[in-house]
Order: C-alpha cells, then sequence, then structure tokens
DNA sequence: AGGAATTTGTGCGTATGTATA
DNA sequence: CTATACATACGCACAAATTCC
C-alpha cells in the first residue's frame, strides 16, 4: 500500500501512471473526508480541470476505487462515495 | 492467401504476427456472415478484450482490412463491414 | 411543457515510452 | 536496427439520461 498526500498533484513521468496517482489521491481525500459517504464527487470534467489529465484518465482511476469498492457510479448522475 | 478459422484465438509466437492473425480471424467471421454489410464490427476495446491483446494490434488488424476493401473506418462511430 | 446544461457512456485518432524478438 | 506488441495518455465527438431554469 503507499501512502496518499491528499493535497497532491499529479506528475508526468513519475514511475506511478496519473491514473494510479489520482486513484490515490482522490482515496486520501475521501479519507480525509472531503466527500462524505452518499455524496458525489465533483464530476469527471471538474477533476479533468483540476488535476490537468485527460478524462479518460480521470475515468481510469474512478474505474480503480469501483473497483475497490470505494465509489460507485450512476450514470447521468454522477460518481459517488460507497457508505 | 491463408485460411483462417473464424473461431481461432490469437497465438503469440506463432510464425504469424497476432496482428495479422487477427486480420484474418476477422475476416473469416465477416465471410461467415457474423457482421452484415454496413453494420458495425465490436469496438476496438471489445476485440481487445476478447482477443487479449492491445488497443495497437487491434487496430493494426483493422488497417490491415481497411487497406483490403473489407472495412471502412467512420470517426468517433465506428468500423463497419464495405457492402 | 420545454429547452439548455450537466454528467456519464462510448467511439475513434494520435503520440510516447518500454520491452522483446 | 527494425518490426511488433503493450501500457499509458491526451484529444475530440456524439449519445443518452438526468437536472435545472
Amino acid at each position: 500500500m503507499v501512502e496518499f498526500d491528499p493535497d497532491a498533484s499529479i506528475e508526468h513521468g513519475a514511475p506511478l501512471p496519473p491514473y494510479r496517482q489520482l486513484a490515490g489521491i482522490l482515496a486520501a481525500r475521501i479519507g480525509r473526508g472531503d466527500w462524505q459517504p452518499n455524496r458525489s464527487i465533483p464530476s469527471e470534467l471538474r477533476l479533468v480541470q483540476e488535476y490537468g489529465v485527460a478524462r479518460a484518465t480521470v475515468r481510469r482511476a474512478v474505474a480503480v476505487l469501483v473497483d475497490q469498492g470505494v465509489l460507485f457510479v450512476v450514470p447521468q448522475r454522477g460518481t459517488f462515495v460507497k457508505p
């Protein structure tokens, strides 16, 4: 397990690819309480703007957290923090 | 011309590279009628999953068939079987 | 009622870096 | 050195459903 700084930014060229960095950062922010259970995290577009990555990268990071049971997605509504 | 089994899977390390195997398999499936003229074949991502190869490999195989006049691509819409 | 905005789903186009035969 | 393959990333466009005004 790698510790992530919830305030970190994405570093291109780092050993860990951006999508994994973002997944770690988002997980850290959830752990810190930035977004409460059953509440939505920012939209993909917002995360694209905030972290300066492509939408595909955001979606990949989200997919990782969905796979880990941290988030769940509701089409056309948003991505939420699992209770 | 080499005959291909439409139900074959990709074999790494075979004399023919994966992208050529896939091109042959897809051509065989088209010939068998899996996909009708003017209908789209599965997306690149689906083929990636189905055949266990990289997207670049799928794109190469498709490029071969486009070059042969078997398929045509409509940007942002899909890849279709030529009438 | 209705149309614009929002948000996720899905396609292809393209480029870069790494690894291997 | 070249061809092949894979992983990753960014961009752009359109669809479908929901939400907002």
